[in-house]
DNA sequence: CTTCAAAATATTGTATGCAATAGCCCAACG
DNA sequence: CGTTGGGCTATTGCATACAATATTTTGAAG
C-alpha cells in the first residue's frame, strides 16, 4: 500500500485553507495571519509555511514579501486570461481524448453527468461542482498527454474558485449541465471538431458567468 | 530598489542545480545525494530541500519517496507530450501577441535573432540558446495573457533541457535560426495565421531533433 | 538456499531558536 | 506641514534537533 494512512500536517493545512478559500469563507484579499492560524490549527510554522508556499505556486494565495500571506484576488483581466487559456488547453485535451474513448469511457462520462444532475436537482451544489470537476479531469486523463494533465491540474484550483462563483446562479448551472450533455453527445459520435467547439463554447459560457460577478470588483 | 543584493541560499542552490542539469553535467537519472551536496555547498537541509522541492514542481528533478532526489528522466513519450503541449501554448501566444506588436517590438525581435546568429557563428551555443529562449519568452510576454505567461514559464526549464540537446547538432541549430527568421517575417507582415503555422512547424522541428537523440534511451 | 522478521539505516515531517532584513510608526527637525 | 531618520515589530531565511516512517540489511530458522 502506498497511500499514507495519516495525512501530514502540511497536507491537512493545505486542504483546510483550500476548503476555506474555494467555499468563499475567506474572500479575496483576506490576510492570512500566520500566528492566529498556526495557533488555531495547533501546528508550527514549518508545515504551515510549506502549505502556504504550495498554495502560492498554485496561484490561490499571494505572498507580499515581508507583509504576509493574502488570499489571492483576481482582476477582471486575470479571470479573462485564465479562461482563455483554459479554453485552449481543454480543447486540446478534447482533441487528444476523443480518439481514445471506448464505449466504457462514454458510459463512465454518463454516470458522472447523471450524478451531477442529480446533485443539482437536490440543490447540492458542492457535489454538483465536484462532479463537474471530475468530468473535466477525466477528459484530461484520457488525452494521455502527461504534460497537459499536469498543467491543467495546476490550474484546477483557480478554476474551482470560478466554478463556485459561477454556480451561485442556478440558472447558469442548469445551462452548463445541458452544455456538458451536448459535449458528451459529440463524444458518442466521436465528432472531434464538434466536441472541441462545444467545449470552447461551454468554457466561454463559464467565463461569462464568472465575469458577470466581477462587475463591482477591482483587484490588485 | 527591490532586487535583493544578496541571493538567498535557496536561490543559489536552485541556480546551481539548474546549471548542472541543463548543462548536461548531471545526466538524467543521476541521484542527488543530499548529504554530499549540502556539505559541498556548505548549507543545511532546509534551503536545500526547499530548492529541490521547487525543482521537483518544475519537473526538473523527481523525488522518489524515501529514496531520495534524482535528476528527472524523460521517456520518449513524455518528450513528445511536452512538445505537443508547447506547440499548442506557443501558437496560442503567437495569435495573441501578433496584434500587439509595434514596429519597436519587431525591431527588438530583430536584435534578439541577430545576437543569436552572431553567437551561433562564433560557436557560442550557450548564448545562442539563451537568445532563443528570450525570443520565445518575449512572444509570451507580448501575448499579454498572464496565465499563459506563467504556464510557459513553468515549462521553460524542461524546454531548456531540450534546447541544449537539440542544439548539439549544429545543422539543426542553423535550420532553427532560419525558421525563427521566417516567423519574424510573418510578424512583420502581421500575418497571424502564417506566424502561428510557422511556430508550430518550428516547434515540431525541435521536437524531432530532441526525439532523434532518444533512439537509445528508455526512461522511468 | 530460501524465507521471513527484526534491527539498522536513511529519508521525511515537524518544532523551534536565532539572526537578518524590511516595513511601520512616530517623534524631532526643517 | 512635510520630511527624515531611528527604533520597534513582523516576516523571513537558515540551522538544527528530534520523532516518525519507509527502506535496506542482517541473520536466524526452516
Amino acid at each position: 500500500m502506498n497511500a499514507p494512512r495519516h495525512l501530514t500536517l502540511r497536507e491537512r493545512i493545505y486542504e483546510e485553507i483550500v476548503r476555506m478559500i474555494v467555499s468563499g469563507e475567506l474572500p479575496s484579499g483576506t490576510p492570512l495571519d500566520e500566528k492566529a492560524l498556526t495557533e488555531k490549527l495547533q501546528v508550527s510554522r514549518t508545515p504551515f509555511r510549506e502549505a502556504l508556499g504550495t498554495l502560492a505556486k498554485e496561484g490561490l494565495i499571494e505572498i507580499k514579501p515581508y507583509r504576509g500571506f493574502y488570499v489571492r484576488s483576481f482582476s477582471r483581466k486575470e479571470v479573462e486570461d485564465l479562461y482563455e487559456l483554459r479554453k485552449t488547453l481543454e480543447c486540446f485535451a478534447v482533441q487528444l481524448a476523443v480518439p481514445n474513448m471506448s464505449d466504457r469511457h462514454i458510459a463512465a462520462f454518463e454516470r458522472i453527468l447523471d450524478d451531477a444532475v442529480t446533485a443539482l436537482q437536490s440543490g447540492d451544489l458542492a457535489t454538483y461542482g465536484a462532479r463537474d470537476r471530475v468530468f473535466h479531469e477525466t477528459i484530461a486523463e484520457l488525452s494521455g498527454n502527461a504534460a497537459l494533465i499536469e498543467t491543467l491540474n495546476r490550474l484546477a484550483l483557480q478554476i474551482q474558485i470560478g466554478r463556485t462563483i459561477a454556480n451561485e446562479s442556478k440558472d447558469f448551472a442548469q445551462r452548463a449541465a445541458q452544455e456538458r450533455d451536448d459535449i458528451l453527445a459529440a463524444f458518442r459520435a466521436r465528432d472531434i471538431a464538434r466536441a472541441s467547439a462545444l467545449m470552447a463554447a461551454h468554457i466561454a459560457d463559464v467565463q461569462g458567468a464568472v465575469l458577470e460577478r466581477f462587475r463591482n470588483e477591482e483587484a490588485k
